[in-house]
DNA sequence: CCTTGAACCTACAGCTACTGTAGATACTAC
DNA sequence: GTAGTATCTACAGTAGCTGTAGGTTCAAGG
């Protein structure tokens, strides 16, 4: 195996920061490199094909502990695909309640600023709504998402 | 004015808890509360009106920095109603661009799950979609949100 | 009056997922 | 040889809370 490239080659094609990478051996996410000489992280193609899954689970919203669950199922021998499926599953779950909510407040804001819009300075809807909750249409933001 | 209502009972209608009370005094967004003999925080209503702004707000989404100048607009006697209505477009921008962001999660997500769905669990399209970042679909999820 | 238990107090550590900084060393090009 | 960039370690800081430890205060019951 070949350990050709340095931690800023490598960082560039993960679209990440070099202390993104360096976090992510400290949290155990990537293995302990090989040093050259002068004592700098060396990386295979492995090592990198490891950060672009990671990097891809997180650019999907994936959280840190789910990936990590993710990497010790595609690296078990008999890949339990269920389970990985179940992550994504949850994931998938939550990314459709965070829009239901998103959404949600995308409504009540755009409410508040019409109103205000039309009206005058002196009876700044934005302010009134948010001093009173009871003005609110949609209560859904109460939610957890 | 009377300050009639303890910490437990300010956070209980707020619907928030009282360590983030105090943590919303620590940081200067609610002032410094009178205390009783025994040195027991005392809140005016006033002060409870104050709060369900903020976490009116916070529900909202808005960052605290914008909490902190909605606040500000709002004390301030004439109303800079038009600073309001940036602030709150400024958000409502945001609040539609993490639905568009998520969106593209959703798709991606859901995607690769209809796929593992009806393959065998030896070939989990799941973990080789998060293997291959050239299998997605929406390269959407790149940009910030 | 005394005790019990809940609510309160301060101060600080921990959470997620990084990001930034300081000061030192290594590598690359001219 | 030297300049400039990349890397190294170690640690602090970000947002927005949340939790914990170890101690006080308060309200109710006996």
């Amino acid at each position: 195996m070949k350990y050709e490239y340095t931690i800023g080659q490598v960082a560039k094609s993960a679209g990440c920061k070099v202390q993104t990478i360096r976090y992510y051996e400290q949290i155990g996410l990537l293995p302990n490199p090989i040093r050259s000489e002068g004592n700098q992280r060396l990386y295979s193609n492995r090592d990198v094909h490891r950060l672009s899954f990671i990097r891809h689970a997180r650019d999907l919203g994936f959280p840190l502990q789910a990936v990590r669950d993710l990497i010790s199922i595609s690296d078990s021998p008999d890949h339990a695909c269920e389970a990985a499926d179940e992550i994504a599953e949850t994931q998938l779950k939550d990314v459709r309640a965070r829009i239901q909510r998103l959404q949600a407040l995308e409504k009540e804001l755009s409410r508040m600023l019409d109103h205000c819009h039309g009206g005058k300075a002196s009876d700044c809807l934005v302010l009134e709504t948010l001093s009173d909750h009871s003005l609110c249409v949609t209560e859904d933001h109460k939610n957890p998402a």
